[in-house]
DNA sequence: GCAAAATGGTTTCACTTGCAACTAATATGA
DNA sequence: TCATATTAGTTGCAAGTGAAACCATTTTGC
């Protein structure tokens, strides 16, 4: 997410001046023929290159909701969950869905409540659980933000064509089902998840 | 890297136990029609995306050398540049390569010297600066690890046909060029930066 | 129907990290 | 040549985070 890594991070990567570091950073990955002689590039190792990128995108987009609207990174995590899931949902559901701690996804919920940009509803059901949904204030932030950021993507990928990004697209998904990061839609809402 | 983010960090995105959440991850990036429509759907918008595969693939990883090796993520960042170099290098390059705070290195470095798992050799041209290599003990602990740090990124892969990998390093690529993540070899030798 | 286990959410504590201040050494420039 | 700025590296402090303990409620199984 930039949903950035726990840059507060995450975490993460940090930003520090000169950034141009790689080698042949064109193709492949560092395995195949890297395993057999036992050398490690760096530059061509995927987890080495998401960890940097994931951490540049989120540094490109976090100045958007962290200068401009006073988010931090969980805050921010909120919010586009309840933004992007119409109903309201549970802490639990953003926690899951955001792979954020429970404990983090608490005490940003606590801080978006006392800027009264999120509110909770009583579950009747049960009465351990809150639905939380944003305050009128915060979809206002919330829409006033969000193409800002749609924007500042559309920037990045800018290097690619509109094929190209697909097809980042569809490798990342392939990526992600292996690793069972993703589930369909119909699969969602049949199980009523979270 | 992961070098994976700050885990620690990185922030960063932890686990927390039903991954599966997308929905129709396939395609694109969130962009385009999301920017008109100002909506945004969080499991195509690329620095969610980024950021949570990052953290999973590290994830995967890092119980390779945390539990194994008693490494942490820093840690483990320093070795991973000492044996990209043939040659012994400063914390400053460490630090600038793997985008990681220059205290945090410094005290990864500190532990790493209590391991006896590196050594600092003094410059005499500029006592400011210590180079660092690993010492005999360092680099067979890093021999070791490292083709197991392979094999996972090819566990990792083996959901991308050879071609889609290198259609991939190549996309990855592109957007490093264009945020300006990455240098030739030429340029890095050239100007025996850091 | 009731004890035990599980679940949503909060809180405490220990640890990691980033920032900024600091030391020591080097470079700049009047 | 001497004051000023810059750079490599370390450290103190404040803030953020994860793990585990905790509370309240609900579910399970006997």
């Amino acid at each position: 997410m930039d949903l950035p890594v726990k840059t507060g991070s995450e975490s993460k990567l940090e930003r520090t001046s000169p950034k141009r570091l790689s080698r042949e950073a064109g193709l492949a990955s560092a395995g195949e023929g890297a395993v057999k002689r036992g050398r490690l590039d760096l530059f061509k190792f995927l987890p080495f290159r998401l960890n940097r990128l994931a951490a540049e995108v989120s540094q490109a987009l976090s100045s958007e909701y962290q200068a401009r609207y006073g988010l931090d990174i969980p805050e921010w995590r909120v919010l586009a969950t309840l933004g992007f899931r119409k109903e309201p949902c549970s802490a639990q559901y953003v926690s899951q869905c955001t792979r954020t701690h429970k404990s983090t996804i608490s005490r940003a919920v606590t801080a978006l409540l006392e800027r009264e940009l999120v509110e909770r509803v009583a579950n009747a059901d049960d009465r351990r659980e809150f639905r939380l949904r944003m305050t009128r204030k915060g979809k206002a932030l919330y829409d006033e933000l969000i193409p800002r950021l749609l924007r500042r993507e559309q920037e990045i990928l800018t290097c690619l064509s509109t094929q190209e990004r697909n097809e980042l697209g569809r490798l990342l998904g392939k990526i992600e089902s292996s690793l069972d990061l993703i589930q369909t839609s119909e699969e969602a809402d049949a199980k009523e998840v979270y």
